[in-house]
DNA sequence: CGGGATCCTCTCCGATACTG
DNA sequence: CAGTATCGGAGAGGATCCCG
């Protein structure tokens, strides 16, 4: 139909961008790793095999709730495998799939980035609220 | 004191964690770019200068709302700069700032690597999926 | 045109308690 | 040891109305 309200023609694109916004994989991307405790778990299990209790010792911050919760989508994900071992006190290793290697590059792009230039994040960030104050 | 009890031990640890967590800047960069809409207004940005209803039409999906707050955070992270033309109707333009400039490549190169794998992420969520049902 | 203020919802995340 | 279940707070984000 040629004859729509402005309203509706607003409608139909946002619709149509909402669609796109899903499969769109920038956001999917981020959808993962901007999971609070996703890029810490991955960037831990990148040094090897973990198991439960040691992934939660190396990241003392994350509750055992936020822990599995994490670990659970990446290994939805494909990004991690967990090997269980059915021993007297169970066993359970989570490791680092060839995808889960292939995210930890651009982890460490990541990393670098902002290490070279959170400094100047921060001076921006201090000029700002001195300025505006 | 040597004399703790585990979890006392266990709350200082956290503790200095969180510490450590507020100053990485790897969350620091998550806490900017991990915010929904904060990627796409840079990579729009970055074709050019554009007036805010300019961006806001690109964006259809984003409201008035997280429009604004997304630029006033990148603003004051030193990401994007405002620049105001008092004609009758105000104009205001956004434009990226040199740090701005240094923040896109991180960005395209986000873009390249889940245009390339987001395809092993949607077969292993696939398989996890049909697996567990 | 370019927002600010308010209200509401939904998800993230932590704390606590319980299970095999 | 390795979780699951439930509660509750904080913040992201959307909708709507109003202002200069």
């Amino acid at each position: 139909m040629a004859t729509m309200t402005a309203a509706q023609r607003r409608e139909q694109e946002r619709a149509a961008f909402g669609a796109f916004m899903e499969t769109c994989p920038m956001n999917q991307l981020l959808g993962i790793v901007g999971r609070q405790w996703s890029t810490m778990v991955l960037w831990e299990l990148a040094a090897g095999p973990r198991r439960y209790a040691e992934v939660s010792r190396a990241l003392p911050g994350v509750s055992a709730k936020m822990l599995t919760q994490t670990l659970r989508s990446l290994e939805r994900d494909g990004f991690v495998a967990r090997t269980v071992t059915p021993s007297v006190p169970v066993q359970v290793e989570y490791a680092l799939t060839p995808l889960g290697d292939r995210i930890i590059p651009l982890i460490a792009t990541m990393i670098d980035w902002a290490n070279h230039h959170i400094g100047d994040v921060h001076a921006a960030r201090a000029r700002h609220d001195t300025t505006s104050t």
